[in-house]
DNA sequence: AACCAGGCTGCCG
DNA sequence: CGGCAGCATGGT
């Protein structure tokens, strides 16, 4: 099926502004998304227009608003005033958006993220997928050899693996926080539907219950699983950004329900020039 | 081969 | 409450 997208909308930027672990650039113009148990493949045909592996149904109801097309990103960049810093991180990450991925999987992927650079959280996550995913399909890898794709395994499956299953997941001392997760997640002690009717601060309180999850953590949760585009989450990065550009004072809560789309802005910029840099 | 990584927990004052 | 050591292991 063809779509088109005419608001700031970019794949490349997208899979690497850390939100995301496990989507990837096929080739060129061609990019897979992967969110629990549904995958998408996603062709470049010209500015706007891509070839999706999905129905119009299936769009509608999962990957529009994973992208999160209904929001108009173009006048939430022009909405910045006399912040030089973060029009330039703007300008920069132009074409993120804010994915709306499945709660379980920000859950454990975030768990696992704190002390951990990007790409060793990519392969810790992988190495869980396919040990304990389901099977969704297969592709032609880089190296022209077909391969599987692994759906995100659920609580159960993390459960059963037990600490002797996920002990080769290279989790360290956060094994024992994602075994919180899924028996919390798997007895209904923690309800990831429910909790989604909750307002931002019972729901950023109720995943605090998880341990391994703080403040941090659970900001990610809530902007990159709920949407709550209000949460910033204050890493390492923002905070040295926030000391060294903004003197201290956190510049992304005035901006009330963007606030957590600006924080994105910078955190690709950051990391991106610090990738220029080498 | 040191050094750091999208932090959190437990403990101390 | 705020401050801080300790934490397992991989990537550069």
């Amino acid at each position: 099926m063809i779509i088109t997208i005419t608001d700031d909308f970019n794949p490349d930027i997208i899979i690497e502004s850390g939100q995301c672990f496990r989507p990837s650039k096929l080739g060129e113009d061609s990019w897979k998304f992967i969110t629990g148990d549904k995958y998408l493949t996603l062709k470049k045909l010209d500015d706007s227009t891509y070839d999706v592996n999905s129905d119009e149904k299936e769009w509608d109801s999962i990957w529009r608003p994973y992208f999160d097309l209904d929001r108009d990103y173009r006048s939430i960049r022009k909405s910045i005033k006399d912040d030089p810093y973060l029009e330039q991180a703007s300008e920069c990450g132009k074409g993120i958006r804010i994915l709306k991925q499945d709660s379980w999987e920000m859950l454990i992927s975030f768990i696992i993220s704190q002390r951990k650079s990007i790409p060793s959280i990519r392969s810790c996550i992988e190495k869980l997928c396919t040990k304990y995913g389901d099977v969704l399909g297969e592709q032609i890898n880089n190296n022209k050899d077909k391969e599987n794709i692994y759906a995100f395994p659920n609580a159960e499956s993390i459960l059963m693996a037990g600490e002797s299953g996920l002990s080769d997941c290279s989790l360290g001392y956060r094994l024992p926080y994602l075994l919180d997760a899924a028996e919390k997640v798997s007895s209904g002690e923690l309800d990831l539907n429910a909790i989604a009717s909750l307002g931002d601060e019972e729901l950023f309180e109720s995943l605090k219950t998880v341990k391994g999850v703080g403040d941090k953590v659970s900001n990610c949760i809530c902007l990159f699983a709920f949407a709550r585009t209000g949460r910033a989450p204050v890493d390492v990065w923002i905070k040295r950004v926030i000391d060294e550009q903004y003197r201290g004072v956190n510049p992304f809560d005035k901006y009330g329900d963007s606030a957590g789309i600006m924080q994105q802005y910078v955190f690709y910029y950051a990391q991106n020039k610090k990738k220029v840099l080498l």
